[in-house]
Parts: C-alpha cells; sequence; structure tokens
DNA sequence: TAGGCCATCTGGTCCT
DNA sequence: AGGACCAGATGGCCTA
C-alpha cells in the first residue's frame, strides 16, 4: 500500500509540476477563476460525464486535486495519509476513485458555494457609492462590508434625518417632536439581538466607522477607501453643530447641545470594529489607482 | 521581500 | 445521507 502511494504521489508530484505552468494562468487571472472552473465543472457535469469521469481527464480539476492531496501528505506522511482515508468507516467501503470522486464532488459544491459568495460580493460592490471602473482596483471583501456597513448606517441616518425634518416642519410639539420616535421606533424598540450595530442605526453618529451625513456621500464616492475611514467625530464632538453643517448636519442635535442622548442604546459602547478599519485601511488608502 | 488578499482544498459540524 | 456552512491550511499573485 505504502508503496503503491509512494509510486502514485511520484508521479503525482511530476504532473503537478508539468500541470502547474500550464495552470499557471489559469490561476493569475484570481476573480475569473471560479468562473472558469465552474463553468467548465458544469459544463463536464452536463455532458453527463460526472465527476468520476472527469477526474483523471480534466485539465482544471486534477492539478488542484493534486496539488491539494500533495500538501496533505507533505503536511504529515504517507502513513498518516493512510489512516487518515481509512478512519472512517464509510471510507473503508470505497475504493479510491470512488472517495476521489466524491472529493471532487465536494469540492465543487464548496467552489460554487464560494463562487456564489462571490457575486453576492461583487453585486454588493455594484450598488456601493464607490468609483468604479478598470482604472479603479476592486475593492477588497472586507473593504467593501465594512464600506456597505457605513453605507447602511448613512442611509438610516439620513432617513432619520429626513423624518426629523418633517416633524420639525409639520410641528409635532415635543422638542421638535421626533426624538422620542427616532428612538423608540425605528431601532430602539425592536433592535436586533446581538446585532449591536444594526440596532443602533439610528445612531450611527457613536460609531467611529460613520462617516458624517452629507459629506460622506463625497467620501464615499471618492475613488479609493476614504469612505470606510472614521471620519466621523464621536459622540462629544458633535455636541454643538456647526452653523454651518449642511441640511443633515444638523441632525446631530439629535441629543441636544451638549447633552448625551438618554436612550438606552446610546450607553451602548460602539462594537470594536475600529481595530479591522485601522488595520485594514493603511493598505486600502493606497489601492486606488 | 514581507504582507495583504485571494482561491482552493479539506475535515468537521449542523441542518434538512 | 447529502448538502450547506464554517474555519484552518496552503500556496499564488500583487504591491509597497
Amino acid at each position: 500500500m505504502n508503496n503503491f502511494k509512494t509510486e502514485i504521489l511520484g508521479k503525482v508530484t511530476q504532473v503537478l509540476r508539468e500541470s502547474m505552468d500550464s495552470d499557471a494562468s489559469r490561476v493569475s487571472s484570481r476573480p475569473s477563476s471560479p468562473e472558469v472552473d465552474d463553468l467548465f465543472l458544469s459544463t463536464a457535469r452536463k455532458s453527463g460525464g460526472g465527476f468520476s469521469g472527469a477526474v483523471s481527464s480534466t485539465q482544471s480539476d486534477s492539478p488542484q486535486e493534486l496539488s491539494a492531496e500533495l500538501r496533505s501528505v507533505s503536511a504529515h506522511d504517507e502513513d498518516a495519509l493512510t489512516v487518515k482515508m481509512l478512519t472512517k468507516k464509510d471510507r473503508k467501503l470505497l475504493s479510491e476513485s470512488e472517495l476521489q470522486s466524491m472529493r471532487l464532488k465536494i469540492n465543487s459544491r464548496e467552489r460554487k458555494r464560494m463562487h456564489d459568495l462571490n457575486i453576492a460580493m461583487d453585486g454588493l460592490r455594484e450598488v456601493m457609492p464607490y468609483a468604479h471602473g478598470p482604472s479603479v482596483r476592486k475593492l477588497s471583501k472586507i473593504a467593501t462590508l465594512l464600506l456597505a456597513r457605513n453605507y447602511i448606517l448613512m442611509l438610516s441616518n439620513s432617513l432619520e434625518e429626513m423624518k426629523r425634518l418633517v416633524g420639525e416642519i409639520y410641528g409635532s410639539g415635543h422638542h421638535g417632536g421626533f426624538h422620542p420616535s427616532a428612538c423608540g421606533t425605528m431601532t430602539h424598540t425592536a433592535p436586533l439581538p446581538g446585532h449591536p450595530a444594526v440596532s443602533h442605526a439610528s445612531h450611527p453618529v457613536h460609531h467611529p466607522l460613520l462617516p458624517p451625513p452629507v459629506s460622506t456621500a463625497a467620501s464615499l464616492s471618492a475613488p479609493g477607501i476614504s469612505a470606510v475611514t472614521p471620519v466621523r467625530p464621536h459622540h462629544g464632538l458633535l455636541k454643538a453643530p456647526t452653523p454651518g453643517a449642511g441640511p443633515l448636519g444638523s441632525g446631530f442635535q439629535h441629543w441636544g447641545a451638549g447633552m448625551p442622548c438618554p436612550c438606552s442604546m446610546c450607553q451602548v459602547p460602539p462594537p470594536h470594529v475600529s481595530g479591522i478599519n485601522a488595520v485594514s485601511m493603511p493598505r486600502l488608502t493606497t489601492d486606488s489607482k
């Protein structure tokens, strides 16, 4: 058995090295490689060959599967591999080709899953106020998520501001008439469990990640990740909104002049994600090119 | 060259 | 049982 595996591994190594060169171009096209793989795999599947037939004949899968196998072998040793492959009862009952076929199937599913995730991430990038184009580097995943969060918070804040303005215009008495509802209706009465960021949406100003309400639009639209950078001052810095603030800037009167917002949610410390931001930003700020 | 980002493989866990 | 989801490991590519 060991001799057999050694021989196989020797051939595998040779095949892998040969395939690496031809595979390099495909791998290097990072964003499109999943699509290529997926298209190929789906095509292979549809063609009726199934995975067992495509195992050794495909150009896209075999090298990766083999390289993965090599990695596992290099990480352990052949005995470990043998043990690994024979530990589970069901695996004993399967031939190596069946095992490999099953592995390919699982790997393909996982690739597809990650591919779908990437598609969703691309969809998110598309709707982000971020300079798109061939000359602009694509947002990283973490940057996309952080920017999306900021964007949502900004929109929520804008919505709150609109409500407040409407309340002021139509005058409903109670200190401008909108703080209680703002605190009570949207988020505070029914915060999503375990999601302080979301439940805090009406008070995005608390969060270091949140950009200013109006200037954000410009910063979000600017190329680069500046939109994700924490440009918003903290609660205390907004105690006394300047008269020169934009039309939406006055919305931070929410908690009054110098008075902290009394609502309970405002006492909750912001989530500790600024560290992530701080870490990721140095690189991101230079990504726009 | 180091670090960031990414794709992929893989085994484990949970769910249907 | 099969599939989805997750996290760790690994290696490639790119940039400062």
